[in-house]
DNA sequence: ATGCTTTGTTGCACGGAGTGCAAAAATTGC
DNA sequence: GCAATTTTTGCACTCCGTGCAACAAAGCAT
């Protein structure tokens, strides 16, 4: 186990308001997408229940969807904290496979999940969504960059990067189509569909052989 | 060389009217665009351009970084016909591979690089392209699981779709910052990219040995 | 504590985005 | 040509997003 790498300094009450004033609204538009749903509800309401002024919520977010891309920014930092702690002469996909598993044991999922599906029912947080993936892919790729130096060519890393974050995707993808409700299993069922489409990965999609959920539905995939 | 299969079917006024008006909105918000910049004018310009009312512009589209994102989808309308053409018993890649190349054989490829250069200074117009993507590899996923059948997991289907528009995607990018102006072999460079980035991806990305432009920029990859 | 500087919040105002609705215009079928 | 259908348009309305200036809170020095 890693440890968490908390960044544990003083902050000064000017830092720590903004944190908390940034989490209140996060929380609140939260709040509001998962009672009357995505794309229904307006910033009056956001701001009315975070305590704020609405000139405030615009100063944090353009937008009301990128309220809700929030948890996902503190995902990926989590999972980089991770990363760059990982020996550096640990294999390439190993290392990348560890950082996720790592950080999804010590976030909770089932907000990602309940977003993930959120977005299917309004295209102004798919966007927000999608766009939250190319940040991270870009501090990825950074990471990685870092790592491997000059060693690997600009199109090998960034492709790379953007193979692994669209196989997580899908397995996020297909996690979230075959687990709607918080199973209780929920966490090492994704955990095993990150594995399986890494792994496809790894084998550059040589083998089409089923290894999760065959082509019907509801087949819980007894991993 | 594969027939353009082109619907020359007799096609009413109506459809006719629709076609028209639609492609005379996206030309006028891309030359705007082109001139002004991404999301630096009005649906208002855009409409006055194109000859409509704006209550028209929103009956086609639903923002005015859409109508910039057309091409695209009629892109990915002529790669798919093209792929529906191909031999089923082709190899998966070799097919994937075939038919990105003869299509942008027909299709311009500097307006895509353009728009897709223009997404770095427009937010907004950066997720309209990141949701076409996502409408573009639904439609690639739907079409490869006509082609693979049952054989292959959802999993497996869509994280491979998922990986091809990556690469082709990260291809893309790298081409778009090394070729900035439209070179005279501006075709040839993407598609030696793309390949370069498929075969990456089919070989697992097993080595980092860099095939096209090492770490320093301003390498024109002799190809 | 007191004042001074820096930084964040709020209200206001304004232009633009997006949508429901009903009237008007264009196309189609007969 | 006439009636039915489909598309365009104008209007009105709410909400979004931002520049600006006044205001409040935190930091800093003495």
């Amino acid at each position: 186990m890693l440890k968490a790498n908390h960044h544990a300094e003083p902050l000064g009450r000017r830092e720590q308001n903004k944190i908390d004033t940034r989490q209140a609204i996060a929380d609140a538009a939260f709040e509001l997408a998962r009672s009357v749903g995505p794309g229904a509800f307006t910033v009056d309401q956001v701001v009315e229940r975070a305590g704020v002024s609405r000139r405030t919520f615009f100063n944090y977010f353009p937008s009301a969807e990128d309220a809700l891309t929030v948890r996902m920014d503190l995902f990926i930092d989590l999972a980089l904290g991770v990363f760059e702690q990982l020996p550096a002469d640990e294999p390439l996909f190993g290392a990348i496979i560890r950082a996720f598993t790592e950080t999804t044991r010590m976030e909770g999922l089932s907000q990602h999940g309940e977003l993930f599906r959120m977005a299917g029912a309004d295209p102004d947080l798919l966007r927000a969504q999608l766009h939250s993936w190319e940040r991270a892919e870009a501090r990825i790729a950074e990471a990685l960059r870092a790592r491997l130096g000059t060693a690997a060519s600009e199109l090998y890393l960034t492709a790379l990067v953007g193979c692994v974050m669209s196989s997580t995707r899908a397995a996020l993808r297909d996690w979230a189509v075959h687990t709607p409700p918080s199973a209780a299993d929920s966490g090492r069922q994704l955990e095993a569909r990150i594995l399986a489409a890494l792994t496809m990965l790894r084998d550059g999609f040589a083998d089409p052989g089923a290894l999760i959920t065959p082509h019907p539905p509801d087949t819980p995939a007894r991993s």
